[in-house]
DNA sequence: CTCCAAAATAAGAATCATTCGCATTTGCAT
DNA sequence: ATGCAAATGCGAATGATTCTTATTTTGGAG
């Protein structure tokens, strides 16, 4: 499951070269199955004994995203990006405000509405970002709380 | 249609006092329809020959955030936050990827949705944010152009 | 109206995520 | 194996936003 070329024949599709970074980096989104800033992206690597410059990380994330293998988006109160992979099927996450963790849940309710658009508004959708805000089921009962 | 008081009422409920600053920072929000970046602001409050402070168009700005006067966004590309009126009804924006222009949008496709996280995540929802893009009209026969 | 304490602002420094520049190393086609 | 373009390391630079501190303004008490 964890091999330095896993990743080789992704990347050339890309016209990228297969690298130790970025095998490691895709290896380390593809097992975290969550979005990641960065930073723990980079630090995740050095956990693994990846010497890795964060200047590097932020270089392969802007040419992953470019070429489409890898999804960036941002909170709108957050400050860091987050990067996760793009080959699983679209999908959109819930975003607990107290324990900050975050939930993937499967498929798009945009579908129809994005057809809507274009009839309505002549405006031809090309992509979104969704992210839902609230409470997890663990955190509810804590709504109150600070 | 223009004073120096005009957000007076609204300041208070905040517990906010009327300041020229923020009377004229709300003024020029809602002039604007659009959001706008803390910079456009700044800009907008010059044209008016208001002197302020960048940094103040960025406190007021927190403040009224914070009594949830004004929504905060931010696009998942871009680097700078958005801001505009909060008193209006829940609405969306289109960005056009081309002219970079911004379209709202009446309504909300996602009241049945945020019902479903509901019933089978047991998430509260709170709030959410989306943005579309795509390409607007007079743009769309541009699409393969740079 | 005058005066005061608290709140707000100006100006610039500081912060922090992200990007750049350039010297060095690496991948890969030949 | 060789050579060159692509990738990386590392530190400097950038740019949006926040913070610090002195100064000014607001709203209310007297
Ligand atoms: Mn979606
Ligand atoms: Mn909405
Ligand atoms: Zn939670
Ligand atoms: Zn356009």
């Amino acid at each position: 499951m964890s091999g330095k070329d896993t990743y080789k024949d992704l990347l050339k599709t890309g016209n990228l070269k297969s690298t130790k970074h970025r095998n490691a980096l895709l290896e380390t989104l593809e097992q975290s199955g969550l979005p990641l800033t960065a930073e723990e992206l980079f630090l995740r690597l050095k956990e693994k004994n990846v010497s890795i410059s964060l200047s590097t990380v932020y270089r392969i994330l802007e040419t992953l995203v470019d070429k489409g293998f890898v999804i960036r988006s941002q909170l709108a109160t957050g400050n860091k990006a987050l990067y996760e992979l793009s080959h699983k099927d679209h999908h959109h996450h819930l975003h607990c405000v107290r324990c900050r963790q975050i939930f993937p849940v499967d498929g798009c309710p945009l579908e129809d509405y994005e057809q809507l658009l274009a009839d309505r508004f002549g405006f031809t959708v090309t992509g979104h970002n969704l992210e839902v805000f609230g409470y997890c089921e663990k955190c509810k009962d804590h709504k109150q709380d600070g």
